[in-house]
DNA sequence: TTAATTTAGGATAATTTTGTCCGAAATAAA
DNA sequence: TTTATTTCGGACAAAATTATCCTAAATTAA
């Protein structure tokens, strides 16, 4: 569904998001340990969020990443900053174009569940998903 | 969403079931042709399908493939049998393991989008989209 | 039996994705 | 200013996916 890349890209805002009280820096180290992704890759995904405005980033020391308004950021976006917009608009069976005035056999019955899938990742945003891993109800490493 | 090799194998598979009247049998070539794969790698693909159980296949002069049963035949069997279960069951973050008990921060926002997904190519079978295809209502090359 | 046709399957190649390494640039503190 | 720390960015490496090539095996027909 979502590439390794935007996997290990959702894992680390979200913790981020947990550490990121009054524009408190976490270092890619920590990051990197806390939501179990590879510190190199991790730095080259952050890299193309930070660009996106989805993160801040601080050089040297007392530097690090941080969120300053997690219950802005949607799922959606962070996706998008990673994977681009292929789950969002490419054609379930990868033909070039495809829409509804010249639709692939499945356009219709996938539209639907592309649908639910754009509003999902829409309406959920980092804050919450912050929340539900600092209070216990959720996880990320397994 | 799904990998080229499925994506591949779902036209070819469609195609198939537009041809397969009475027993009649589909060449690779035309397989390919009509459905915008490369033959080679489609070839593996059937392959693939055909060793499911999916797909008929026969050697020699007037051989080739075809599927007679496409009222029965589920999308989700097709993907099944070429990308496995990691899109029904694996986690939407990449966590090994990843269960209502223990679930990691986007399981349940993900599981009704899931859901979705499951029903749809459960739901739908081979024989609609061939017609669709055959009475012009859809494309399989663009 | 021989020849022609067509799928099966293994080896190989190309491309993309994933991941690592390392030096440069920035920043803060001593 | 010097040193330590940390992100940035490019080059490189490894692995997975996608795709091709070629020979073998099966099948049909002459």
């Amino acid at each position: 569904m979502f590439s390794k890349a935007c996997e290990h890209g959702i894992r680390a805002m979200i913790y981020i998001a947990t550490q990121s009280t009054a524009g408190r820096r976490v270092k890619l180290g920590d990051i990197a340990r806390h939501s179990g992704s590879p510190e190199a890759f991790t730095a080259k995904v952050l890299g193309a969020l930070s660009k996106a405005g989805l993160l801040e980033s601080l050089k040297g020391p007392a530097g690090g990443f941080g969120i300053d308004n997690a219950a802005k950021i949607s799922l959606k976006s962070i996706v998008q900053a990673i994977d681009g917009d292929r789950l969002f608009k490419g054609c379930a069976l990868g033909l070039l174009e495809c829409d509804a005035s010249k639709p692939c056999p499945m356009h219709h019955k996938f539209g639907a569940m592309r649908d639910g899938l754009n509003d999902m990742l829409e309406s959920t945003h980092l804050e919450e998903l912050a929340t539900g891993l600092k209070s216990g109800a959720s996880f990320l490493l397994r």
